[in-house]
RNA sequence: GAGGUUGUAGCUCAGUUGGUUAGAGCGUCGGAUUGUGGUUCCGAAGGUCGCGGGUUCGAGACCCGUCUUCCUCCCCA
């Protein structure tokens, strides 16, 4: 045998059970997508390495797939930068173009390059494919599909607002029995980063509390200390390990912890704001937590931060997002502030798939087979199959006169919901053999009675 | 990027301390059964043992390299 073919690693090919899977799922997406006023948009699959490169920090460059410059540009290589072993100005000259990482930042690029052709507030959705050269794992893929909503041009907290209803809608249709929809503020951090005197560190800070659940207190102590903060900023994260209780308990006490700090207090005023409406609209079947040591790695969110896990679950989180006041202006405009969340369709799909959540009728691709008995046969079955699909349904005629019990294993096999035999005695009296695939049970039909059959049943 | 783990038929996996011609189940195809599927029975096809090198009289097994799988860390959807 020849050399058996494989994909690269992380990727995945789709069966048609799955694309119709995965189909079902995006149709449910956009469906609440559109009736909260979004309206899709898509970007290249490939950016510049200029717009992306530095946008999600040194772990997030290393993660960009580059596509190496092709004939003559690769005479751009900066051999100068090889020898003095500057490997990531090498890599740049090497490669101008790069595959986009997510769908946010190729987004600020656009609203930017689009700015006079656009009204604000300017709300889109966009599912398209990202790409990540990470290590694959559970629910981790090098190609996966991002479903980002977005809107750019308001401060508006109801937007934060309106995108906790989103998730909580979009999750519930789907039919996830129960997921939880964590929220933090940047603010808040920044002002925890103040009162510990570390502003300067709020990532490493961050980094380390948004572990506390998995690493525990003492985890989280000496991966400060081996960061190199002092004793003093510690002991005045500590407080915040006894962070317990109800959403407003909590708001409570961080009102105390961060007296002193005006950015954090203006954050939990954000907080409080987002989450005294979300009690007075009500939730379906999400529930809206103030987590605080939720920080997720991008660098550019400025104000709220989310973050949904499904409960029950052995899975990273499956949407996440946040405010960024100054993304566009990498780009060049100053002063639009956006709030955006992206659903992760593949950890979704996994999530679904594991809890079996999708609809028993997706499997069928073909409603109704007509079994061949020869070409005369199957040319009287034509006109009846044109008739049939004209209703709307699936179905097609074998293709050769094998022997039926092949053919009726190939209708089993792909789960036909009937079929329809007419051989020569049937095609004289004008009747029809319609069987049921799932029952068995048989009728004869004429013709007129089939097609009448047809129209009720699906 | 760091550490571990895996790779044998289309799929899931056996294969003893290195020793004749590498096995099973499922699936596929054919038949039992020429107009009735899922069950059953019989038979057949299908393998450079991930790839490259090395040790050995002899390697699927041992050693080195490489790719791949899955996991932990990092990070993240």
């Amino acid at each position: 045998m020849a050399q058996k073919p494989a994909i690269p690693k992380g990727t995945r090919d789709f069966l048609p059970t799955e694309v119709a899977k995965r189909n079902y799922m995006f149709a449910t997406i956009k469906e609440v997508f559109r009736r909260y006023g979004y309206a899709p948009i898509e970007t290249p699959s490939f950016e510049l390495s200029t717009t992306l490169l530095g946008k999600y920090g040194e772990e997030g460059d290393r993660l960009i797939f580059r596509i190496l410059n092709s004939g003559e540009k690769m005479k751009k290589a900066d051999l100068d930068a090889l020898a003095q072993d500057n490997l990531p100005r090498f890599a740049n000259s090497l490669a101008e173009k790069a595959l986009r990482y997510d769908l946010t930042v190729p987004f600020a690029r656009f609203v930017v390059q689009h700015q006079n052709d656009l009204t604000f507030p300017f709300k889109r959705y966009q599912i398209q494919p990202v790409w990540r050269a990470d290590r694959p794992q559970h629910g981790r893929y090098q190609e996966f599909t991002q479903c980002d909503v977005d809107v750019v041009g308001s401060d508006a907290l109801m937007y934060e607002v309106e995108l906790v209803q989103l998730f909580d809608e979009v999750l519930t249709n789907l039919g996830l029995p129960g997921f939880t929809i964590q929220i933090n503020n940047r603010k808040v951090l920044s002002g925890i980063a103040e009162v510990c005197g570390e502003t300067a560190r709020i990532i490493d800070l961050t980094v380390a509390l948004d572990k506390l659940d998995k690493i525990g207190e003492e985890g989280v102590v000496s991966e400060l200390e081996q960061k190199g903060f002092t004793a003093q900023s510690i002991e005045k994260i500590k407080p915040l390990f006894q962070f317990e209780g109800t959403n407003a308990a909590k708001l409570d006490l961080m009102r105390t912890y961060l007296a002193d700090s005006e950015i954090g207090l203006k954050g939990l005023d954000e907080l409080s704001e987002v989450f005294a409406q979300i009690n007075e609209l009500g939730l379906q079947r999400g529930a809206l937590i103030f987590d605080l040591t939720l920080a997720r790695g991008l660098n550019y969110y400025t104000g709220a931060i989310f973050e949904v896990k499904a409960n029950d679950v052995k899975m990273g989180s499956i949407c996440g997002g946040g405010r960024y006041d100054d993304l566009t202006a990498l780009f060049g405009l100053k002063g639009l502030s956006g709030v955006g969340v992206s659903f992760g369709a593949d950890r979704i799909y996994d999530v679904m798939t594991e809890l079996d959540l999708f609809p028993k009728a997706l499997d069928r691709t073909l409603d109704i087979l007509f079994v061949n008995f020869g070409s005369q046969e199957a040319n009287y079955c034509m006109k009846l199959l044109r008739e049939v699909r004209n209703l709307g349904l699936a179905a097609e005629l074998y293709p050769s006169a094998a022997k039926l019990q092949k053919q009726l294993k190939y209708a089993n096999d792909r789960n036909v919901g009937y079929v329809v035999m007419i051989g020569a005695e049937e095609a004289a009296a004008g009747m029809l053999s319609f069987k049921n695939m799932e029952t068995g049970a048989q009728e004869q039909l004429s013709s007129a009675d089939f097609l009448t059959k047809c129209g009720q049943l699906f």
